[in-house]
DNA sequence: ATATGTGCAAATGCTTTGCAACGCC
DNA sequence: GGCGTTGCAAAGCATTTGCACATAT
């Protein structure tokens, strides 16, 4: 119920190329301008495929915008996620999640599921916004959102 | 710089008697049931605004939509939903903060922002389900997503 | 008086879908 | 050969916006 296709082969292969969490559409337009040919429902569908296979880590940006990524970690984690430039750092918080699961508990809260991820900016652009950044330069091209 | 009108007034009184994470576009329909008579683009544009004076909470839901609330902590905190009803417990989680902030320092990232939102059944609702609910009564309407 | 808020309808932007052609298995 | 997959264009949705009119202060 999954088959080969050129196409898929093709997103599988931009995504483990990636490291920062990207839209469906930037995903579908760096793989144009790598010169593949592939349709952009075709990205969302498989998109949309993959993340549900739990090959892909999905996250919802602010606008509803939806950003996917292929994470080292297969298994539950978390993000800190820079707002300029994507990119990504995954971990961990075990007590966090235990103490979750209490406070739902103790209101009697069953069938738990959570979110959480934390945006900020990565060292890299912190720097820059200190440095007086105000103008914005020429990265509007280059961030994932 | 903001203007007590008809129809802000009436926002904030709805909002006021409501419990739940509700769309603009569910306190919309509900007002007009009401019989106030507001257009649906004022609601969005109040719901805006009140929502980054800090009057009020947001929250995306997994499919992008945002969901509004007037919470009783006007501090920062979290919540625990219902997916069923929208049933919303605050909650506070100073030691997640904590370990967040630590985390991301030790990456280099600043300038933090971020959401923990917790999804369940609340106790009626796994009550329901567990009772073999499986074919969804007529609660459709009542859901607030 | 005048800056703001409002309403409507059109415009946006992301995502989904209908349907015929296509190509794995 | 059959059934999942693809592509395109059209449709869907939630939300935003332009603009003329109304209205708080």
């Amino acid at each position: 119920m999954q088959r080969n296709t050129r196409q898929r082969t093709a997103i599988l292969e931009t995504l483990s190329r990636q490291d920062d969490f990207r839209s469906a559409q930037q995903i579908h337009e760096q793989m144009r301008a790598d010169g593949e040919t592939v349709g952009l429902a075709t990205v969302y569908r498989t998109l949309q495929s993959l993340s549900q296979a739990g090959r892909l880590d999905v996250l919802v940006a602010g606008d509803g915008e939806s950003l996917y990524r292929q994470c080292a970690d297969t298994g539950h984690h978390h993000h800190l996620v820079c707002r300029e430039c994507g990119r990504t750092v995954e971990f961990l918080a075990p007590k966090l999640e235990s103490a979750m699961t209490a406070i739902a508990g103790e209101h009697g809260f069953t069938d738990l599921d959570h979110t959480l991820e934390v945006f900020g900016l990565c060292a890299e652009h912190s720097a820059a916004r200190d440095a007086g950044d105000a103008g914005g330069s020429a990265e509007d091209e280059a961030r994932p959102r």
